[in-house]
DNA sequence: CTAGGGTTAG
C-alpha cells in the first residue's frame, strides 16, 4: 500500500525549528519560552504565557516538538484548553492526533476525534482531510485512519465510517487495514444490519483483503445470529483448512449459536471436544460455561445447569454476575421462586451484587405469575438500593401492569416516561398499550386514541405493527367496518399491508357472518400468493361456525393436499365434529390428527373436555377422556382442569372416604 | 470479536 504523503508547511516548519534562531519573530519567541517552561514543568509561568500568546500554529509547533513525551503534550494541551478565548483549528487538533497515534495513545486520539466531530462540528470527511493534509511521515502513522474509522463506528455512524474507507481508497489510493474493516463489520453486526454486513464483507473480500481470525469470527457470529448454525460450522472448517486457527471466541460463538437454536446437546458436544479439536490449545472460559448454562436454563434443565456451575468452579473459573443472573432467570422461568431467591442471597454472600438484569428478571416473572404484590415489593427494593431502571425495566412494567389489569397505571407510567424523554422511538411501548387496551373493557377506544395522538404529537407515525394491532383489535371486537377504515387509513399513509394484516381481516370477516366475503378475499389473496396456514385456518373456522359443512370439508381436503395443515386446523375440526356430531366423532378426528403425526395440545384438551361436559357424559367417561389425552402427551389446560376435572375428582374421593 | 433480562399485529 502506497501512501502519497503530503507535507504541510506547518509540519515542515516545526521540524526545522529549534536548530536556528536566525530571524526571530514574535511567535518564535513565544515558542521558545513555552518550550522552556514546559521542559521545566513551570506550569504557572506557562499559563501566564498562554493567556496572551496563543495561536493554533504555536500550539501545533509545541505539540510536534514534544511528540516523544505524550504525557507532557497532554498536560500542555489541557492548559491550552483552559484558555477560554482560544479555539484550536482543525489542523492543530489533527497534529495532536498524529502525535497521540504515534505514541500508541489510541484512546486519547479517539477522544480528540470525537471532540472534533461531536462538539466542534466538523464532518468525518473534513476530519479526514485535516488528518491527510497534516500527515507528516516523521510524526504520523498510517493507522491514524483506522482510528478515524473507529471514531465513526464508536458513535454508531456506520455510513461515515464507510465513506472514510471509500474516500481513502478512491481519492487517495490508501487502503485501511483489515483491523479497520473488522471494526466496521463488527459494528454492523452490533446494530443488527446483517444484510449490510454481508454486502460490505464481500466488498472487502473483492478488494483482496486476507481474512484473519477476527474476520472469520465475525462471519461465524453473523451466521449464528441468523440461526444458520450449520453454515457457521462449515466456515469453522474452512478456517481450519486455510490454516487460520480458531480461538476460544470462535468456539464460544458456535456453542452459543447451538444453544440459541435449542440444540444444547450439540453445544455440549462441542464443549467436550474443544480440547481435542484444538490439540489442547484452547480451554473453555467463563463465557463458554455461561453460554451452556443459559442453554440448559432455557430448556428447563436446571440440574445440568447447576452441575456445569460446579464444574466451572472446580476448574478454577468462578461463577460471575452473568452466571448468577442466568441461573436466577432459569429458576424463575420454571416457577421456582425459592431456588431463585436462594441464589440471590448466595451471590450477595460472595459479594456479587444483583444488578438491574437480575431485578428485571425477577419482576418480569412475578408479573407473569400475576404476583403484583411481590413485584411491587421487589420494585421498591430496587429503587431503594439505587439500581437503575433501563428500557427493559420500563417494558416489563408497562407490559406487566397492562397484562394484569392495571392499564391506567401502565398509561400513567408511560406518560411519565414520555415526559422524562425516556421512551424509545421504536413504538414498542405504545403498541403494547394499544394491544392491551383493545382487550380491556370500557372506554378503551378513547384511550387508544389518546395514546396514538400523543405519539403523533411527538412526531412519530403509526408503524405497520400499530396498524396491525388496531385492525386486529377491531376485527376481534366484531367491528369489521372500523377495521377496514383503519386499513384504508394505513394505505393512505403509504404503509404496505402484510400477510398478518390480511389474516386479521379474513378472520374479522369470518367472525362477522361474512364468510362469503372472506372466501372472495382469500381467493384474491391466493392469486397473489399471499396466504398461509393461518389464512386458511381462519376461513375453515368461518365455514365451521356457519355450519357450512361442504365448504369446510372441501377446504380441509385442499389444505391436506397442499400440506397446509397444523394443530390449529385439527382443533377447529375436532370442535366442529363435537358440535355437529358427538364427542365420539370429535375424538375420532383427534385420532386422525395423531395418525398424521400431530400431537393434541391443551387446546384440544379444552375443546373435548368442555364439549363432553356440555353433553353431560358420565363421570367415568370424563375421567377416561382426561386419561386418554394425558397418555397422548397432553399437558391439561390448568383452567379447564380446575373447572371440570378437579372438582369431579374431589367429589368422587370425598364420596369414598 | 464471544455470555445474562423484556415487549407489540394473524
Amino acid at each position: 500500500m502506497l501512501l502519497k504523503f503530503r507535507r504541510s508547511n506547518l509540519s515542515a516548519r516545526s521540524v526545522h525549528f529549534g536548530k536556528h534562531f536566525n530571524s526571530l519573530n514574535p511567535e518564535d519567541i513565544a515558542f521558545s519560552s513555552i518550550c522552556v517552561h514546559l521542559r521545566q514543568r513551570k506550569w504557572k509561568l506557562l499559563d501566564q504565557f498562554l493567556s496572551s500568546n496563543l495561536t493554533s500554529s504555536l500550539v501545533s509547533r509545541v505539540v510536534s516538538e514534544f511528540r516523544m513525551s505524550p504525557e507532557l503534550v497532554l498536560g500542555f494541551y489541557k492548559r491550552v484548553g483552559m484558555q477560554k478565548s482560544f479555539s484550536p483549528s482543525l489542523e492543530c487538533v489533527c497534529v495532536l492526533i498524529h502525535v497521540m497515534i504515534s505514541s500508541k495513545r489510541y484512546d486519547d486520539a479517539l477522544d480528540f476525534m470525537n471532540n472534533l466531530m461531536q462538539t466542534m462540528g466538523y464532518s468525518h470527511l473534513e476530519v479526514l482531510e485535516g488528518l491527510w493534509n497534516s500527515y507528516n511521515p516523521e510524526i504520523s502513522c498510517p493507522n491514524v485512519f483506522d482510528t478515524l474509522i473507529r471514531a465513526c463506528t464508536s458513535f454508531g455512524d456506520m455510513n461515515s465510517a464507510y465513506e472514510v474507507i471509500i474516500n481513502l481508497r478512491t481519492e487517495k489510493d490508501f487502503h485501511v487495514s483489515i483491523h479497520a474493516w473488522n471494526n466496521f463489520l463488527n459494528h454492523l453486526i452490533k446494530s443488527n444490519e446483517l444484510n449490510f454486513f454481508w454486502k460490505k464483507y464481500s466488498e472487502m473480500i473483492s478488494y483482496g483483503y486476507i481474512e484473519n481470525v477476527y474476520t472469520y469470527n465475525l462471519v461465524i457470529h453473523t451466521l449464528c445470529k441468523e440461526m444458520r448454525l450449520h453454515e457457521a460450522i462449515s466456515v469453522f472448517y474452512r478456517m481450519l483448512k486455510s490454516g487460520i486457527y480458531p480461538n476460544v471466541v470462535t468456539f464460544n460463538m458456535i456453542i452459543n449459536g447451538a444453544c440459541k437454536i435449542s440444540d444444547v446437546n450439540l453445544g455440549f458436544k462441542l464443549f467436550r471436544k474443544m480440547g481435542l479439536m484444538s490439540m489442547g490449545h484452547i480451554n473453555p472460559n467463563s463465557i463458554t460455561f455461561n453460554c451452556l448454562i443459559n442453554g440448559y436454563c432455557k430448556i428447563g434443565d436446571m440440574k445440568t445447569a447447576e452441575s456445569l456451575t460446579d464444574e466451572m468452579t472446580k476448574m478454577g473459573i468462578e461463577p460471575n454476575l452473568i452466571t448468577y443472573a442466568t441461573l436466577v432467570d432459569g429458576y424463575l422461568r420454571k416457577g421456582c421462586k425459592k431456588d431463585a431467591f436462594l441464589l440471590c442471597s448466595q451471590m450477595v454472600d460472595k459479594s456479587i451484587a444483583p444488578n438491574n438484569v437480575v431485578y428485571n428478571s425477577i419482576i418480569h416473572w412475578l408479573f407473569f405469575e400475576g404476583d403484583i404484590t411481590m413485584a411491587s415489593i421487589i420494585l421498591s427494593y430496587m429503587i431503594k438500593t439505587n439500581i437503575c431502571f433501563d428500557k427493559f425495566t420500563n417494558s416489563i412494567l408497562v407490559t406487566g401492569l397492562s397484562r394484569n389489569g392495571y392499564l391506567n397505571e401502565a398509561l400513567n407510567y408511560h406518560k411519565w416516561l414520555v415526559g422524562k424523554n425516556l421512551v424509545d422511538k421504536d413504538r414498542f411501548l405504545e403498541n403494547t398499550l394499544v394491544y392491551y387496551l383493545f382487550r380491556s373493557g370500557n372506554d378503551s377506544i378513547s384511550k387508544v386514541k389518546q395514546v396514538l395522538d400523543d405519539m403523533i404529537d411527538r412526531g412519530l407515525s403509526l408503524d405497520v405493527i400499530t396498524y396491525g394491532t388496531i385492525i386486529d383489535g377491531f376485527s376481534k371486537q366484531g367491528s369489521i367496518s372500523n377495521a377496514i377504515r383503519v386499513y384504508d387509513d394505513m394505505i393512505k399513509e403509504g404503509k404496505k399491508p402484510n400477510l398478518v394484516i390480511y389474516n386479521s381481516i379474513v378472520d374479522g370477516l369470518c367472525k362477522n357472518l361474512s364468510v362469503d366475503l372472506a372466501k372472495i378475499m382469500v381467493d384474491e389473496l391466493k392469486k397473489l400468493g399471499l396466504f398461509d396456514i393461518v389464512t386458511l385456518n381462519s376461513l375453515l373456522n368461518g365455514f365451521c361456525s356457519n355450519w357450512n359443512v361442504n365448504e369446510a370439508l372441501n377446504l380441509f381436503f385442499q389444505m391436506q393436499e397442499g400440506k397446509l395443515v397444523n394443530e390449529v386446523t385439527y382443533n377447529i375440526l375436532v370442535n366442529f365434529f363435537c358440535k355437529i356430531g358427538s364427542i365420539q366423532e370429535g375424538r375420532e378426528v383427534m385420532e386422525v390428527m395423531v395418525d398424521e403425526g400431530m400431537a393434541p395440545n391443551s387446546i384440544t384438551y379444552t375443546i373435548l373436555v368442555m364439549n363432553a361436559c356440555k353433553s353431560k357424559v358420565g363421570f367415568e367417561e370424563l375421567i377416561e377422556l382426561h386419561d386418554d389425552l394425558v397418555v397422548k402427551g397432553v399437558i391439561p389446560d390448568g383452567q379447564t382442569y380446575d373447572l371440570i376435572i378437579g372438582p369431579l375428582v374431589d367429589e368422587e374421593s370425598s364420596k369414598l372416604s
